[in-house]
DNA sequence: CGTGATTACGGTTGACGTAATCATA
DNA sequence: TATGATTACGTCAACCGTAATCACG
């Protein structure tokens, strides 16, 4: 089981072609296919049809096993290179809901105690951000999401990374001003069941809010921007409701937003790094955790 | 970053020499010392300080990396391999308090059911079954542990495998009978702070325990062995109170178990298998968890 | 037939072992 | 000085690319 190998398999099975994942990895067509066929040797099965290209199950499951052990390769290798040299530069990732007030008040103060610091701020979706810190792109991540009061947000690569609660904030359900559920003072999502509802994934992830919803839902509208605005314009025109932090329905009018009861759920964010174990800490993550403690 | 050369490295981390490394590998110092030098030229700083051999920093962190990474694609392998060939036989391996009445129960009726199915047990510390359902030496571990009543068991390799709860059972302090604390309904484990203590790691890992006591604690005595009969003769010459689930101390005479309070804390046994994904699932397995289900 | 995966084959690379060298307790 | 790691170097395996072949749409 070679790195090299389980690499090919991942983007032939990505790709859905030798020819295209050749291309990616920066091989010919023919060493690809040797590769797999050396993985498919060793493990004495077949692992991706041809004609078409497409992974048998135990394919899919080695690829599922490929991408972690690449991700965590990745992580390693993140984490060496920053043994060597000391930041200069921050770079920093957050998703669209993270609390950004948190670091913006954070970035304030790392200005005024360091202003030679070069801080630099991506925004990216949740999912994403593991990625940028395995390879190395960013040094931390503020990600959000929605799961139970006590439960950590589960993400894909997590236990590689260390991720420490930065912020918690209760959900409100975000109803067009007027709509007759908002006089109620909290809402359960039974009593939306039938209601229309909106989901962006892209804005916020809600794992945790498609095991609460039973299959009599309907079908959800999808917004697959990841601008709060233009969702806030959607629920105001009586789209859909929706399921946000409080903080984030106040500013438009056209939009209040109504407590939730009943579901345990939260929208959390959390500060993701690698695991540098001491050792001449992020100034950006030392302000961002001095001041969650202090909230 | 190759396979090689981080097995290479965990195995001289683990040894602290290059020599004994190489025997276990079945290569030749020199090979071991150009495996962990490319490993080094790459990542562009030492991982391990030589005469004697300890691994820096930098190395012992990528070597946890590389223990991660190795398991996996044992996982991986033992998996794929259980893709090929259907099971003829069937072997489990227990962890010494992991509710062997179940497993019992289960073996009998799958043996009714089918008496050509070999079955074979093998009794093993918790934290081993990993590496033995890893390397493919055993189909499924039936494993136990102390934790809250909601939170899983904590094992080092969990994500890898599915764990599913089968038994959960209410922790008791173990007394000698007569000690004056036993008379008392409910026993805190404030209470029991100055208290002698035994800490039977090899027949229960309490890791969560270790959370709840503070630093006022007495060192505990270490019994290192993983026999509960001894433990509770232990126990009953007075030696110091343990943690138990309540039937484990039925058996003595010289011991009492007074129930917690305070501490939610319970023991629980899972089942951990490999990922199969469905198809031709293992009638042991099946059988386990259809009783955990009447339970 | 044409696109795209496989197979055949040669060249080059690089990994391991042997043996000599070096360093440290 | 002896044990044990590194360095030098030759050999051999294997990996990749080119090119021919094969198979499926």
């Amino acid at each position: 089981m070679e790195v090299r190998d389980l690499r090919a398999l991942l983007a032939v099975v990505r790709c859905g072609s030798f020819t295209v994942a050749a291309r990616q990895l920066g091989f010919t067509q023919s060493a690809v296919s040797q590769q797999v066929a050396s993985l498919e040797a060793e493990l004495g099965q077949l692992l991706v049809e041809r004609r078409p290209v497409r992974p048998t199950a135990a394919g899919r499951r080695l690829a599922e096993h490929a991408a972690q052990v690449l991700l965590r390769l990745d992580v390693a290798s993140s984490e060496l290179a920053r043994f060597r040299q000391r930041p200069g530069a921050v770079k920093v990732a957050l998703s669209p809901l993270a609390s950004p007030q948190l670091l913006a008040v954070a970035l304030r103060s790392v200005r005024s105690q360091s202003p030679d610091l070069k801080v630099s701020v991506k925004s990216v979706v949740a999912t994403e951000a593991i990625n940028l810190l395995a390879s190395g792109a960013v040094d931390a991540a503020l990600v959000d999401g929605i799961t139970g009061p006590s439960e950590p947000l589960h993400l894909s690569g997590t236990g590689l990374l260390t991720s420490r609660w930065v912020a918690q904030a209760p959900l409100v359900v975000a109803l067009q001003r007027g709509h007759p559920l908002a006089a109620r003072p909290e809402i359960s999502l039974e009593v939306l069941a039938d209601a229309p509802w909106l989901v962006a994934p892209a804005l916020l992830e809600g794992g945790a809010t498609r095991r609460h919803q039973g299959a009599s839902w309907k079908e959800p509208v999808l917004y697959e921007g990841a601008d709060l605005g233009t969702l806030l314009k959607l629920v105001g025109a009586g789209l859909g409701a929706a399921l946000l932090p409080d903080w984030a329905v106040e500013g438009d009018d056209s939009v209040t937003g109504a407590p939730l009861s009943g579901a345990r759920l939260v929208h959390r964010t959390e500060l993701l790094t690698l695991r540098t174990d001491g050792a001449g800490q992020n100034p950006v993550i030392e302000a961002v955790l001095a001041l969650s403690r202090r909230v």
